[in-house]
DNA sequence: AAGTGACTTATACAAGTGTCTAAATTTGAA
DNA sequence: TTCAAATTTAGACACTTGTATAAGTCACTT
């Protein structure tokens, strides 16, 4: 990423990120991940192809941009140690949430990505690495003979791998019995 | 892949086949993969990119090539219905042997192509892949109460984490502490 | 209202990508 | 050994990519 996040965007910035994000979103709605070209997203949106490249470095780089934006509401600030198994859970049912509110975008997403292709890989990759940094300050590993490391990574694969079976592989599950199915698997 | 592995290669195919990713897998130890461009493949192969593309997709379709020809060795073919525990370790021998005899060449690998990045994705994502056919196959998960795949795709993530730990983060681990690990996760 | 720093834009460039064609060559079977 | 089928190749095409430069515009502060 070429630009700053951390830093408070002015209102241009504003309103040139969101207009990427927002075509990158359309046509992934519309066509595969490998289908879209910069200078597409740069027709609809109405910026030249310099403008786009002050922000990101490929269009790969905008689309975890864009998953950046729906995980925003996470608050991975607001982590804290927690000792009890259910901290687990917690970040878990977070995830669902954020999930299950945009369920219609990832439908249509769906609808023209494969679960192989990179767009896909992507978005799992994003939210793994994200709970990943999550799941090695927030939770207490100690009572396991284990790097903490390799069980914070094994807490994020699992919590992934139950959301993507409910969300993208579309197994209609209730989020009771994901809990059950995440409850089996690392236990 | 544009090339058909299920029919015999003929002997100029294989050599062709041969040329492509042993080049391939030089240049991935010495320069990462982001920087690698199929015209290069294709100069220091000795081949025109009209060949190139007779057999291949593109660069992506190439590396998985080559991590195909790493994989021969599994014997996927040979794969029988294991009821007992052991079936897991079974082949995760399997991969760690393949792993340890490949280690030279992962490491030089690893010199130039990060974790985050395509290459090692990639990677992990081509056994991931394999492992989820085998145990979808290969182990009897009755005893738990949970869709099949699911508990597959669990085991598989399971054991590329242990082994992305031992040879890709390079933590020194002995096999035995290996099963010890995979044991504490999937128990 | 002016000025400074941040952002945008036009344009050009060298390189890479994937596809296609038609000609040349190799291959395996008769 | 010959011939038809399959494969390889040269070359060209339209398109995308990422970078760089210099000029332009905007917006916030004082």
């Amino acid at each position: 990423m070429k630009y700053d996040l951390s830093k408070k965007p002015t209102r241009g910035a504003q309103r040139t990120l969101e207009a990427f994000s927002k075509t990158m979103l359309e046509l992934l709605s519309q066509k595969s991940f490998e289908h879209i070209s910069v200078n597409e997203i740069c027709d609809i949106s109405n910026f030249p192809r310099a403008t786009f490249y002050n922000y990101f470095d490929d269009k790969y780089d905008l689309v975890d941009y864009c998953w950046y934006t729906l995980a925003k509401e996470i608050q991975v600030d607001k982590v804290t140690k927690v000792e009890s198994d259910r901290a687990l859970i917690v970040y878990f049912d977070r995830l669902y949430d954020i999930f299950d509110k945009n369920k219609h975008l990832l439908n249509n997403i769906l609808q023209n990505n494969q679960f192989s292709g990179q767009l896909v890989n992507s978005f799992i990759n994003y939210f793994k690495n994200t709970m990943q940094k999550i799941f090695r300050k927030a939770i207490d590993y100690s009572k396991y003979d284990l790097p903490v490391e390799l069980m914070a990574d094994h807490c994020s694969d699992t919590v992934l791998l139950v959301l993507e079976w409910i969300f993208l592989r579309q197994q209609t599950t209730t989020q009771e019995q994901a809990h059950k199915y995440l409850d089996t698997l690392l236990n």
